[in-house]
DNA sequence: TTGTATGCGTTATCAG
DNA sequence: CTGATAACGCATACAA
């Protein structure tokens, strides 16, 4: 494969000249460059980008390191980030990790050892203990709800406060005996607790009681996770009519279950999700939903990532950004 | 940030022993190791993998360029992918082509650019006339339905023999009027033209004939416009009581889009599509639908391009490969 | 406006 | 078992 100097000399002129034309510098005389162009097409010369990477100490592209692409929510993400970054000319390099502490440290290092300019992580494996390993010396954002007040940029959803008014919007709808279906109550912070807490605020301000049966506790947040729950509540005899499920996802699998049991959604029960995902608009019912505005998270996080690629010193006070949300009202809570 | 050379200083032995280290060659005393791996963590070492990329002329990466991330399908293509690069230690890069011709030559030259070691390149926007731009130099597998006989190896979908497949099994469930809901019609082939074949081979094997008003043809193939069609058949007075789907997408939209209107499904109408997303299973109905079994198709592909990048010739003969499919059948046709 | 010299960090080769 | 040397292809700094 034909190199810059191949170029060189084929039209006849020093490599520099070629890098120049490449790049596109100002000081090059046009019929040099015609000369130059040509070269190049006859040889089909394409630049090699390992070899400019190492001279610039640059790569061009950022690391997404997610849980799953292969989920309504992170595939959304993804998109938005792939589309933030390009306005900086930044390519984006998805890692999946799996959900696991390692993978998102394996991650953290790939980016340590230059094949990325930025990473942006969405912990959630990683905690509050791993804090420590985040101050590395290149640009990182934390994007998720397990890590807060590290020694990196961090983007999150607005969880409590969303979740709170999920929940709220259940009472208002009339529900009294509202359930909660969740990922597995830990010791640590994720999105599960954080959304728990919402739901709990919310019920003590209108001054519902907080019963332990309606919270329904699963292992993974799948569909198939929450079309058992649904179904375990129903035949379990729990009393209940509405339900605050902590992702859309979990929602669409609940509302699943709810049908399989010949519960009727919202007459009898409502149901309200986390994340507006784009199915939920065409589900049936259509998923009621919290609107974390993903666009918005996505280009906050890259845009905070471009930043800190910029500049020559580690920085020293750290963002943490909380989106907005609102509330998508649809039939799943009587619409 | 610590180089191979200040590492070598640091344990007082040469770069390239500590290079030996680092790539786990045999010819290393073990006194050596142990102070060389001393000296790595007490500069906290990192490869530099741009020089080492450089050097190797390989990045370990390869490229899957598809027409967006934020779709079920491809996310889950794209998820599939990244389980079966992992068994080669390939990392996988996303690029997003938006489907557009020009988007996806980007990405080819990107591989050639020795960006990627090689790329699965999903073609939508690419058709037929552009074969001769895939006679390159590097690994590359096309993943679709638009270029065939080209001069690279070829993973496609089961598009006809699935369609047809999907169409007789509405009509064995007594589906006379069967009507299909597909994208743009071109004058080349895709997606829509070969599950379009597939539809009117099994309507003519079972004597039926082809309304032309039974065909409905969308800009694209998403929720919102499945939605819409199904809506607007139903407002036209359109008589019918099966539906083919082009994808499990435009699937969904026409569900809730019946739905929009009143009508039951399956009672009144049966629906089927094309792709077994994760969702289907759950949504209400659950969908019947095609599946190409994307977990073989990704690792075909992978398996095609790793047997590329071992070998220095560009290789004779190109592999077409035709996945197996299977009727899943759900409530949308009857259960 | 163009060319020369140099080094980015790593590893293959081969000699010691 | 270890080390010296060179080269991968490009772009920065400076000289002409």
């Amino acid at each position: 494969m034909a190199t810059i100097q191949d170029v060189a000399i084929a039209a006849g002129v020093s490599a520099m000249t070629v890098s120049n034309v490449i790049n596109d510098h100002p000081n090059v005389r046009k019929a040099t460059r015609e000369k130059v162009l040509d070269a190049m097409a006859r040889l089909d010369y394409r630049v090699n980008v390992a070899a400019r990477n190492l001279r610039k100490g640059r790569t061009g592209t950022i690391g997404l390191a997610v849980p799953e692409v292969n989920s309504p929510y992170y595939a959304q993400l993804a998109a938005a980030v792939i589309a933030a970054a390009e306005r900086y000319s930044l390519r984006v390099c998805i890692e999946q990790t799996g959900a696991s502490r390692e993978n998102e440290l394996d991650a953290l290092s790939l980016s340590r050892n230059r094949l990325y300019d930025g990473l942006i992580l969405s912990t959630v494996g990683m905690g509050p203990a791993d804090v420590e390993l985040l101050k590395v010396d290149h640009p990182v954002v934390i994007l998720g709800e397990r890590i807060f007040g590290g020694p990196v940029d961090h983007v999150a959803m607005p969880n409590v406060d969303g979740a709170q008014a999920a929940t709220q919007h259940l009472i208002e709808r009339g529900c009294r005996r509202i359930a909660m279906v969740r990922g597995p109550v830990g010791e640590e912070v994720d999105v599960s607790s954080l959304r728990f807490t919402g739901y709990r605020q919310a019920l003590r301000g209108a001054g519902l009681p907080l019963a332990p049966d309606l919270v329904q506790s699963m292992e993974a947040l799948t569909l198939r996770a929450g079309a058992r729950s649904a179904r375990d509540m129903v035949a379990s005899g729990l009393d209940f009519d509405g339900v605050f499920c902590v992702t859309d996802t979990v929602a669409i699998g609940v509302l699943r279950g709810l049908a399989d049991v010949g519960v009727r959604v919202p007459e009898q029960v409502k149901v309200i999700g986390f994340d507006n995902v784009e199915e939920s608009e065409f589900l049936i019912p259509s998923l009621s939903t919290i609107d974390p505005d993903h666009d918005m998270m996505a280009r906050r996080a890259v845009d905070l990532l471009a930043g800190r690629i910029g500049q020559t010193e580690p920085g020293a006070d750290h963002e943490e950004f909380i989106s907005h949300f609102s509330v998508v009202i649809r039939e799943s809570t009587g619409g």
